[in-house]
Order: structure tokens, then C-alpha cells, then sequence
DNA sequence: CTGAAAGCGCTAACAA
DNA sequence: TTGTTAGCGCTTTCAG
């Protein structure tokens, strides 16, 4: 096993033909050959059992065939579904992806960056939650396309495609109030990023609207610990905290919006557990819809954000940037769509 | 933006020195250099923002720096976990992981090994669903190292890493006959993979061994239908009709054991919707502890499978594979454990 | 239609 | 310590 590997020289040789002419054969170029030769040759091939070197193509023609995808955490079930979407239309395009998670952690996110571009990547899909971005256009100057998706990054080279988080909290805040409610509590990890913030706007917003002024005990904000890994299960504990908080108001809430499902189902676990009954006594709804909304019970109102499409749409104009075509659209937001289930319900 | 790229030679150039001296410097080589050439090396290389071009040191030392991954899909949180040792251990290593999500469909699983062998990937993760494996000498055959994970694979140049399923489902199972059951009824997807039928075999060895035989209608198997691409909300659905069939049965059992949480999500979320009180009235334990199973209520017993670690060790023994150095053991089991919590339950 | 030759960017003998 | 040179495997002018 493992000799040397066979190349193009070696069908040249078998078939007494030149190199040149196996490769325009066999990298299927329009280049015209006899289609006598094309046969002898395709045959060879099949008989050295030959494997293309991309390597040496790619060097070549100084395009790697690939893509790189920076991703907090693939373990997060929503990235893990527009990532689905990315590699569908990636492969269709002949391209491979190059999977990095960031944790979170911005120091491996730059060197993940740099490795991608000595991996002569030639467009980028990007995720990212650090904010400092100095090191950005060094890179955008090499002629990388990078797309931005779900957490905006300010750069005009950057293409951008985001879900409409504050119509998304809006649409589900309006819902809750036009079924009655008016005390509504809104819980959410520490708002250190583009999209918490948004969700946090069209709470506010909403609320605004209706002329309601939230209670301050019913705003609760996890602290900022910026340094720990993702987790689903620790977003669904801070769930569970930010209710036991939420419990100890004056005046309780008669509905909770949550920044995102995970969180919603802590919450609905910790109100089980002190037995406040959902959504009888308390609706919840929670934001993103992953497969988990569903299976919880009561079932999950929630938010639902295209994750599939994103990832595809992502992709199709990072490749359309990659071909040279100028995207139709700088910034491309994807719109939110309320499904309410069992969670929430009408105040009586 | 993106003119011609800086290559060695223009550092060269730059500071008067040869193409090889500058490669010596950048590339970290311990070759003997000048600290005074060094500094202005690296400095040069600084000034022109260079990038070095992987694709030339791969092509020459004909190593690519990527390893492959193939696993079903990447949204199945089993494997998320996994994929995240792998990467983790790849990263260390200087190595990136190139995914590819076969879908359960054998003819992408065979177009992304071509692809990846094209790519000069030397190693591979695989964890393969079809059967038929005819191609995979051929591959072997190049040198290629491939680790199979989860799913076994009968071949003596393939090394395996795999859970001891059967033992899992036998633990479990004899949990339950330890808790005073006996009428245990055991549900799972079609048995068309290595692992579901040592699952299915731990629960009949574990009866055995009490002494029981399982009424027919307590084992439920679903149909085959390899086509379809995974999905969690299937698995889950998959729970909740096995559970109508199941209590249909003439003698309903006490408890039931589930080939993987997610259909045991489905058996519970369906057992509350029948009105039938779970552990009260049926206990359920499921399979594989993902994130999920914290947050049901009540909360599931299921069995744990160190799915980061067998990512972590799949990644080492590759490593050590490709650096020669054979690995001690051709075929590691790693070892499930029973985590009790409140679905399952002792009976009076 | 086919082939010779140069070269993509980098590394590693071998020479100096 | 540094430089020269010959490739790695492939594509692509340019000539036949």
C-alpha cells in the first residue's frame, strides 16, 4: 500500500500521449480531443485507479475549492442548521466547507481567519460575536469575500445577511398583548451582542406602543460572562435562574418573552417545579424555534427564524460574489414568523 | 484590492536574500539563519502583509492539513458533540476538519471520500451507514487512514471506535428489573444499523437473564425507510406513534426503554398527552444523555455516551496513524453509564 | 487535434 | 549561514 501515487504522467505514459492531453480529459476542459484518445485515456485512468491531485490544480489555477465557515458553536443546534443549508449549496457548487467553531473565543476566531486564508480560501461566512475588528480589512484587502450572517458586523465590505430580531420580539410581544396580557416580563442572557440587543429593542418597543411601562423586576438580564464555552445546557439553567429572579417581583408577570428557546425551556422547568402553572398562570414563549420547541410540553410558542434558508442564501451570495457578480443586495434581512403553540395562551 | 499576491520571492527581494532563506524563516524550519536575516525577514514579511500560500508547501510535501469527516448529519446532536473532540484535537494538531454530512445516503457518502481523496486528505473519520463497502479497499488501498466511529465496519485495515451498546441497553435494562419490573417493552427505529441491533440484543440478553420473555406487542421496531434525511423531529414523532401501537398491547408493560432520548422525548410527550403518568404509571429511559434529556420533565434516566471523548480519541488515534506510529488497539469500546433521573421509577 | 515547456508557491537537496 | 536548482501535479499558452 501506498506507493507512489500515480499522475498524469503515468496514463501519459501508458497511452503514449502527452500529459496535456490527459489533463484536458480528465479535467473534463472543452479543450477538443479525439474522442479515440479521450477513451484510451479515461480507460488508463481507470485501470491505475487514479486520483487527481487537486493540490496541484488548485495551486495552479490559485482557487481552492473551498469555503470556510466561522461559527460560535456547531453544538448549537440553530448554527448547526444553517450550516446544513450552507454545505447543501456549497456542494452543489463544488465547493467543500471548512468547518471552524469560534467558542466564542475571539483569539482562535483571528487564528481560524488566518488559516483560512493561507488554505487560499476564497470567501468566508462568518459569524461573529467578538467585537473588535481591526484585523478585518488587512484581510477584505486580499480579495476574500465574507459574508456576515445573524450578528452584523459594521464594515461595508462585508456583506450582511441578519434575521430581523426586533420585528421578530415585537411580532411575538404584540401577540402576548393582544391576547390581553399586559405584564410582560422579557428574559435574556447578557445583551452583549447585535442580535440580544434588537430582541431587547422590539420588547421595548411593543411595549411602548401599547403604553405599557415594564416593571424593572421584569427585565431581567443574565451578567456578562463573555468567557464560557456554548452550552444549551447552560442557557437552559440561566433559564431556570432568571425565573427563581423573576418569582421574587412585587408584582408578577402574567407572561414571559425569552431571548431564546433554550432559555424558554428552563424557564418553563424552574416554573414546573415551583408549580406555577404554564400557561395557566404564566405564558411563555421563547425565540428561534429549534427542534426542541416542539417537544417540550406544554409545546413551545416561539419565534421562528429561516435558519435552513439563511444558510442557503449565505452561501448563493457568497458564491455569486466569488464569481464575480455583484450581489443584488448589500444587506439582506430574513423575516421572523410568530408560531404559537400551547405555551402562551389568552388572559382570561 | 486583490492584486497579485505576495509570494516569498518578493520578500526576498525586499531584503536581498534567497527564496529558500526566507522559506526558512517563515516556515519555522529549525535550518540555521542568521538572527539578523531572520529579523529582516520577518519583519519584510510583516511590512507586506504576506500570507503564506498553504497550497504550495502542501502540494511540495504532499500533505494537506485536513483531515475528513463523514458523518450523517451534523444537525443530530450526537454527532455535534462528537465532531467537537475531533475538531478540538485536529486544531491542536495543526490539522482542519473538512465536514460532510452524507444524509444516510450512500452515494454522497462514496462522492465526498472521492472528493476528499482528491484533496489529499490522509486521514478520515467516517461513520457510515451503508452497508455495501466495496469501494473502500480501493481507497485503503492508497494509503489513506480511516478511524470508523459509531458504526462498525468489517474491515481489518479500518480502525473502530465504538460504544458498547449492547451493554448500555443491558444496564438499563437490568436497572429496571432491579426497580421490580419485568413487563419492559422496548421501542426503536427500524433495526438497519450495527448499533440498534446490539441495543436490541442487551435488552434481550438482560430479560433473558431474569428469566423474562417479553410479550411481542412490547417490542416495537418501525419500519425501514432509509430514504429520508435525519431529522430530530422524526425521531421524535417516531416515539409517539411506537407508543400508540404500545398501548394497544392487551398487557401493558411497566416501563419501556427507548433506543435513543429523542424517541423517548416522543414516548413521554405522547404517554402525557394519553393521560398515562410517567414514572407513576410507566417508566421510560432513553439512550444516548444529549442536552435534551435535562430538560424534559420529568427529567429522562437514559444512558450517557462520552460522545466528545470518542471524538477526542477517534482524532488522537488518526494522529497517530498518520504519523506512523501504529496505535495500540485496533478496536476501542468505550463504555456507556446509566444516569438515573425521574422518568423511570421503582415499582411498589 | 496534439505536444513541449513554463510556471503556480513552496521546500529541500546539494553546493558554496 | 546562504544560495542554486529542481521539482511537487497540474494547467495553459503557444507551436506544430
Amino acid at each position: 500500500m501506498s506507493e507512489k501515487p500515480v499522475t498524469i504522467y503515468d496514463i501519459a505514459q501508458l497511452v503514449n500521449a502527452s500529459a496535456a492531453t490527459v489533463s484536458r480529459v480528465l479535467s473534463n476542459s472543452d479543450y477538443p480531443v479525439s474522442s479515440e484518445m479521450r477513451d484510451k485515456i479515461k480507460n488508463a485512468a481507470k485501470q491505475l485507479n487514479y486520483t487527481p491531485n487537486m493540490l496541484g490544480r488548485q495551486l495552479k489555477k490559485n482557487d481552492s475549492m473551498s469555503i470556510g465557515v466561522i461559527i460560535p458553536s456547531i453544538s448549537n443546534p440553530f448554527y448547526a442548521d444553517v450550516v446544513l443549508g450552507i454545505e447543501e449549496i456549497a456542494r452543489n457548487g463544488g465547493y467543500q466547507v471548512l468547518l471552524c467553531n469560534s467558542h466564542q473565543n475571539p483569539k482562535l476566531e483571528a487564528e481560524y481567519l488566518q488559516t483560512l486564508l493561507e488554505k487560499q480560501v476564497k470567501g468566508i461566512i462568518l459569524s461573529s460575536i467578538s467585537p473588535k475588528k481591526g484585523w478585518l480589512n488587512a484581510y477584505l484587502d486580499k480579495g476574500v469575500k465574507m459574508i456576515s450572517i445573524d450578528q452584523r458586523i459594521n464594515n461595508r465590505q462585508v456583506y450582511q445577511l441578519g434575521f430581523d430580531y426586533r420585528y421578530g420580539a415585537y411580532l411575538a410581544c404584540e401577540y402576548l398583548i393582544q391576547s390581553g396580557h399586559r405584564r410582560i416580563a422579557f428574559l435574556s442572557a447578557a445583551l452583549n451582542r447585535p442580535s440580544r440587543l434588537q430582541l431587547h429593542q422590539g420588547y421595548q418597543d411593543a411595549m411602548r406602543k401599547a403604553g405599557i411601562v415594564p416593571l424593572k423586576e421584569w427585565v431581567q438580564i443574565s451578567e456578562d460572562c463573555e468567557n464560557t464555552a456554548y452550552s444549551s445546557t447552560f442557557e437552559f439553567n440561566n433559564g431556570k435562574e432568571l425565573t427563581r429572579k423573576l418569582l421574587m417581583a412585587d408584582e408578577r408577570p402574567t407572561a414571559v418573552l425569552c431571548c431564546n428557546d433554550l432559555t424558554a425551556a428552563g424557564v418553563i422547568n424552574e416554573l414546573k417545579e415551583q408549580k406555577v402553572d404554564v400557561p395557566g398562570q404564566l405564558s411563555v414563549i421563547g425565540f428561534d424555534n429549534i427542534d426542541l420547541s416542539q417537544m417540550l410540553t406544554p409545546s413551545l410558542s416561539t419565534v421562528n427564524l429561516p435558519k435552513y434558508q439563511m444558510g442557503v442564501l449565505a452561501c448563493r451570495m457568497l458564491m455569486d460574489l466569488m464569481n464575480g457578480s455583484a450581489a443584488a443586495e448589500k444587506e439582506i434581512m430574513l423575516q421572523p414568523e410568530f408560531i404559537p403553540r400551547d405555551s402562551a395562551a389568552k388572559l382570561e
